[in-house]
DNA sequence: GATGATAGTGAACGCCCCGATCAGAAATTG
DNA sequence: CAATTTCTGATCGGGGCGTTCACTATCATC
């Protein structure tokens, strides 16, 4: 939860007095990000939000404790119904699918920059770290165990995996390309994250045995 | 190149005038780092690191541009000789010993916190972004990407893998938790991420032929 | 239509940090 | 000694922050 009032993002409360503006809220959400993506984090300043919003000053901070949560909310706005789960694909495909969609938002979309300004405000704002992880991670993540879940009992994934490794492993690069911006988010990478990912860095003959071994090894379950 | 003066870190030129107080330098490294910690990057003004330091604010000036130069400066003299390549060991080992030394790092010193900061600061100065992949990433990606090479030529790895990507996928997962704090950086995720990543998330029967067709499909070069 | 509740406005406030500058004291070399 | 460079302590204007104020606008309810 980062906005003040009640209604989480968009809901109109049908209270008592003066309704509040949507055109308002939209505006500052708009000039949030477009003064993010011109100059980071630092160039959205309060009042060049509101100065661009036509807004006052005072208005924004009824509704958002900080820079960061109207950042946040912006970028929240932005990524709805980012989530999509094709049906009918094998475990390979639909992951192949997952890792594909977030390079594409992040390459293609405002969201790359703005994921980069929220990370750094997370920095130094534990409000804002705690609702990316609940509202942008975890989701995602859920999304992810999933597949990998329907793929164990698909016998498409060994069993003895850890989830949560295997799905850093598979989304993590794009976060620290998108970060680091040592390698680009090119179209190739989905591919090549997932192929090696489900196929292994090593060459048949190095590997562990059938996966019966491999279970009695662990004795893990997925969680 | 951050600092404006010549010597790169603890040099001390010989000059006509007043040599420069390493005892400052080093207060003012110490300071930043404590107050980075403490309260995140936005905790560490320049005149708080000024008084933490005992100096002056013109003396800090005087040598760095900027606060997250103040903060990159400090973390590369935290961080350095961090890379150690151990002989002797087969390619899963020398991974492994990476991940781990990796992780170790992040989890028992300060420079987990500090590069928080430090990315975070990155998101709006360029020149931070810059210093941070030459001096600290783009030397561990050598690393092992060395190893990777090494182990393709003793064939311990698959020929037509992509290096950078398989690098992101050992690594990248280590900075995520960091920076998201989703999981926790605990011991048994280096033998998680290396035995994965080598193995593959596919139970064998499921995966491509011998390697000698997953060459002839790709024909691609390790860069 | 009057009343009350809630929203948005525009302006102002003190606070703190920033980046920059200055004169002067300190330390070292030649 | 003089020359050179560093460090100091103080100062300055600028600007964003977070907050508050009185005022106006818009709605539901009585």
């Amino acid at each position: 939860m980062v906005a003040t009032g009640r209604p989480m993002l968009g809901e109109t409360t049908r209270g008592r007095g003066r309704p509040r503006s949507e055109r308002a809220r939209l505006a500052i959400l708009a000039a949030a990000g477009e003064l993010m993506l011109a100059g980071g984090i630092n160039a959205a300043s309060m009042e060049a939000i509101a100065e661009r919003a036509g807004v006052s000053k005072a208005t924004i901070y009824k509704w958002w404790p900080s820079r960061g949560a109207v950042a946040l909310d912006g970028f929240l706005a932005m990524v709805r119904d980012s989530i999509i789960v094709p049906e009918g694909l094998d475990t390979a495909a639909a992951l192949r699918f997952q890792v594909a969609a977030l390079i594409a938002l992040f390459r293609d979309t405002a969201s790359g920059p703005l994921m980069r300004a929220l990370v750094g405000q997370a920095e130094s704002d534990s409000e804002i770290a705690r609702a990316i992880r609940e509202r942008w991670l975890t989701p995602r993540r859920a999304v992810t165990a999933e597949i990998l879940r329907t793929g164990i009992a698909r016998g498409e994934i060994r069993p003895d995996i850890d989830i949560g490794a295997a799905s850093d492993q598979l989304f993590a690069p794009i976060y620290h390309r998108l970060f680091f911006g040592h390698e680009p988010l090119d179209g190739q990478l989905a591919d090549q994250l997932v192929t090696q990912a489900m196929t292994g860095l090593a060459p048949t003959r190095y590997r562990s045995g059938p996966e019966e071994i491999a279970i009695s090894q662990h004795l893990r379950q997925p969680q």
